[in-house]
DNA sequence: GTGAAAGCGCTAACAT
DNA sequence: ATGTTAGCGCTTTCAC
């Protein structure tokens, strides 16, 4: 039992296969509207869908596209991925959903097979890739958005969406000067990460427009999750000085500080003020609610795709057409920030 | 500049493009070593990689499927997504993944489009759908698999994935009984969904079965997310007698039910005991953390992308073959249970 | 062992 | 306003 096709729509319409077709391309210009009505109704009746498959064959287009991540089941991915399809959606794209679960050569496979199956571009939001995969992608002609956060982008001409990590984190720093703060510390990523470099580098210049010399700022490696933020937290507590205030790589590490204090009966914010970063559903769930550094997740997925469509309209040229943007981050004050305390440093219970 | 064809190769090897096909296929039986290694090294050579649309216009196999989530921000799909991801790439296929945020229409659309795109399979794991994308499928002679928690599903001929909540329950039960629990009471999830329906029904089951009259218990209503938690702990709290134990529909409503205990001075598990269901990661990162009915979301993707490819196996008939499994749940202990409190009802604080 | 030719289901000139 | 004819890039008989 075969799908019919559209031989036996034309047949049953009393057509040919190309006036099938023209009314399935809405060439509606130069068509009787009888026999349009013909058609349709023909088409209804045997219920009839063109196969994209035969249809990209020939349009050289496939109206799909492939999208790399690093792990979806990372909370920023699935909005960044929400994004991305709403996007694809308007514009009746599909999007292969591809985990590279931080494995290079996972990755270099997929984009093979991505451009084996002609996707008409590609999105690669992995925290970190290879050459290779640019490489790969070029020679075979297909379009990129990259999400830059890394350094290997420079030389290559890839079109790039950024993030202004500079901006929201500078408000940030300022709201907690402004409470009085002089004493910070950060706790990173992993450091060998550029976003991790990129992030500890804007807080300890926001710092050190404030006066404070960046050298005397602790500056604790975690590892984007949870239990390096505890981890951290544990480690500041062996400072001779507890800091008053905190800034996290992002919200996951956040919350693991959140959690140590508890364990050790710091008041947050009373005691020690945190800060996080990507503003995740979860950092307005917790106890208290996160101040943070919002990263517009849903946004840059959008954008990426959108700036995809743009490649995509331009006529495709021999050269690498390249579009850039920079999307911005902002601060959103909630609970764990506060006035720093005044006199000494904060007592440890427990 | 277009990609380079079979056709090139050929030439490039002084073949007919059927001989390129052979090797392509591996079709090495009836094939000269010496021409084998010349069309190969031609390949390499223009870079050749053969297009996915042309095979699968002839093979009438894609190597891809589709799968449609409710909501991949929801915690419960990125793992059960990994699990199809990795048991389709073992295989070759890529996916296509579709959100449908608890959108019908949506829903639909995208079934139309992954009909379209002539999908070799798939999978429905949104917590409800409608019989229409059944029916589409259907005719298209696309296989499903449907991971089964919708009462819509009894009368039609669709493969499923079914998970057992009601072995997982009952050691949960058993565990809360043995501390000395008599008072339950239940937070489920939104009443119209299946789920719901068969969380509570396994669980007011599982305490009847040590004596306890299941109309004795309350049963509050949440959304499966943690302010539904929060809001249904605050109204329990304005019952006559609190509970000593609470079992909560998922785990994002236990982990409300958490923040809200400790925002009333109610020590868990001392004063009361807390199960969820999911074992999400969070689960153990919450303070205490948390005890729940573990559901292996990695093995049922694992396990419908299985089924998928069993039922592509065999030969397609006129008739809709049908394959079935049942995933277990278990129980994993932490810190949100312990033993019932002695004497009183727990004291309300605050 | 390898080539020639037909065909997969469409679209897009070019005719009429 | 509609039909005819070539492809698109492969796979697959069927010959030789």
């Amino acid at each position: 039992m075969s799908r019919t096709t559209i031989d036996e729509v034309a047949k049953a319409a009393g057509v040919s296969k190309a006036t099938v077709s023209r009314v399935l391309s809405g060439n509606h210009k130069h068509l009787r509207t009888s026999t349009r009505l013909r058609v349709e109704k023909a088409i209804q009746a045997l219920n009839f869908r063109p196969s994209s498959v035969a249809r990209s064959l020939t349009s050289k287009r496939t109206h799909t596209v492939g999208v790399l991540v690093a792990d979806i089941s990372n909370p920023f991915y699935p909005d960044v991925f929400h994004g991305i399809e709403d996007s694809a959606l308007k514009e009746g794209y599909s999007v292969f959903l591809c985990n590279t679960n931080y494995d290079l050569a996972r990755g270099k496979h997929y984009i093979q097979s991505l451009i084996d199956k002609r996707v008409d571009g590609v999105l690669i939001m992995t925290s970190s890739f290879s050459q290779e995969w640019l490489v790969e992608l070029e020679r075979s002609n297909v379009p990129v958005i990259l999400l830059d956060w890394e350094v290997q982008t420079r030389g290559h001409n890839v079109s790039t969406i950024a993030v202004d990590f500079q901006r929201g984190i500078q408000a940030a720093v300022e709201h907690l000067v402004q409470w009085g703060h002089r004493r910070f510390a950060h706790v990173g990523g992993p450091p060998h990460l550029q976003t991790s470099k990129d992030r500890r580098t804007a807080f300890l210049q926001a710092v050190a427009a404030h006066g404070i010399d960046p050298a005397t700022v602790p500056v604790i490696d975690g590892n984007l999750r949870i239990d390096g933020g505890r981890q951290a937290m544990h480690e500041l507590l062996s400072l001779p000085e507890l800091p008053t205030a905190l800034f996290a790589a992002n919200d996951l590490t956040a919350l693991g500080i959140l959690l140590e204090t508890r364990a050790h009966g710091i008041a947050v914010p009373e005691q020690l003020s945190v800060l996080g970063l990507d503003d995740i559903w979860l950092a307005a769930q917790s106890d208290p609610p996160l101040t943070t550094v919002a990263l517009p997740r849903y946004e840059i997925g959008q954008l990426a795709m959108r700036l995809l469509f743009e490649l995509l309209e331009k006529p495709r040229a021999d050269y690498i057409e390249v579009v850039s943007t920079l999307v911005r981050t902002t601060l959103v004050v909630r609970g764990s920030t506060g006035p720093a305390p005044t006199g000494e440093a904060p007592v440890r219970v427990g």
